[in-house]
DNA sequence: AGGTTGGTGATAGTATTACTATTATATTTG
DNA sequence: CAAATATAATAGTAATACTATCACCAACCT
């Protein structure tokens, strides 16, 4: 995939000003990714994310309205970039299952390698994707941002995998609830894995999750 | 299960002093159920919640360190009242299947009575379980939180559930996995149901995800 | 060449949050 | 009745989450 030189697009509105227009705006991201994965979103702030790629923090907040909303971009990017990996995944294969196990891979397998699509280091952003994400929408504020179109990203990856469910099984009642179950459950396997175990089987290597997630999928839909 | 005068019990360490053992303990228990239900997690503050019940903040911080050890009081507290719930479902039940149908209904079956054990209104809580448990552990203190025994209580249930399903299929190698999805799984769905309807199949009436959760058990185990 | 525009840096300031400390005053207990 | 303990009242601090102002520089427009 590398070279390919992917555009990734993100709705208007994600942001105040885009960060892909500006060097600035770059510095933002990148920094913005190596900083929440070094402290967490709690302890993430403007003013320190400011000091970390040298400019004032009232900069940052000509891009975003504040670090929620910075969030809220970089969650929405990782969705669009998921989609794209998706469709690259399923292009010319005509078997509906195949297609489905190749969909299931690229949502549950980890993320190793960083192509660095536009200054996006993709391997620590799918490990803020799995620890931060859910604080995105799990606000008072899920309704209009909603409204706003934040989420659209995530919804569009949930849809294509459920359209390919359907295919494979079309009097199937829940492919939205199937595909949302196994992307929020494999993050919260593999964070259980790490900080957790009592609540999960997932020995060294996680491979136990991929297996769990494909067999279950194929399971249901029998 | 009312005026059966349950005695719900989370471990010492969850508190500075513990809330059962005073009039101000118990009022920032109800306080805070309600007004984090209010408000969402985020905005509630010790000093908002020090003036809904007429006490200085201060007074609040002797019995907790701050609001995410309030927030992880009540999350055990909770899931000690669930594995409590779990216990008088199964008890005098002998078919494994017959066990694993009721646990499964506990766990993911909306909770709509509230019994009112020791000051606590279970369905604002279980609604607060929802929309901010995740919040708990989604920090960077997990470990040290974990080592100190602040998911104990999740655990155990989760723990007692994964028993059961192996009685069901004693070769059956992620019971925990199954356990912990279908957990997490329920919650997320009745949250997405409410907020981003894209990502599930819920209408109306929540019954869909009983019915998927249990299907899913069943036909994983086979 | 001169003026406008847009983005950035530097600096300051405010309200709120997340605490900590001190003292006085009740209340319980021995 | 004295001692210990819990709470109320108040004050204070550092950090957070912003907002505002102004100076500066570069591009581009005539």
């Amino acid at each position: 995939m590398r070279n390919l030189n992917v555009h990734i697009d993100v709705s208007e509105g994600l942001f105040l000003r885009n960060p892909d227009s500006s060097e600035l705006g770059k510095k933002i991201i990148t920094g913005s990714i190596d900083l929440i994965h070094e402290l967490g979103f709690e302890l993430f702030t403007f003013k320190k994310l400011g000091e970390r790629i040298g400019s004032p923090e009232s900069s940052i907040y000509r891009y975003f309205e504040n670090k929620n909303g910075l969030l809220i971009y970089l969650v929405a990017w990782y969705w669009s970039w998921v989609d794209y990996k998706l469709v690259f995944a399923i292009t010319n294969i005509n078997s509906p299952k195949e297609k489905l196990k190749r969909a299931i891979d690229v949502l549950v397998q980890p993320v190793l390698v960083d192509y660095s699509i536009l200054h996006v280091n993709e391997i620590l952003l799918s490990e803020i994707i799995i620890t931060e994400s859910v604080k995105t929408y799990h606000t008072k504020e899920v309704d209009d941002q909603n409204k706003k179109g934040c989420f659209s990203q995530y919804k569009y990856v949930v849809q294509r995998v459920s359209d390919i469910i359907l295919e494979v099984n079309p009097t199937f009642e829940y492919p939205h609830m199937l595909v949302s179950t196994i992307i929020e459950g494999a993050h919260q396997q593999r964070y259980f894995a790490d900080h957790l175990p009592a609540l999960t089987d997932v020995k060294q290597n996680h491979d136990a999750i991929v297996e769990f997630y494909s067999e279950m999928v194929f399971k249901v839909l029998e």
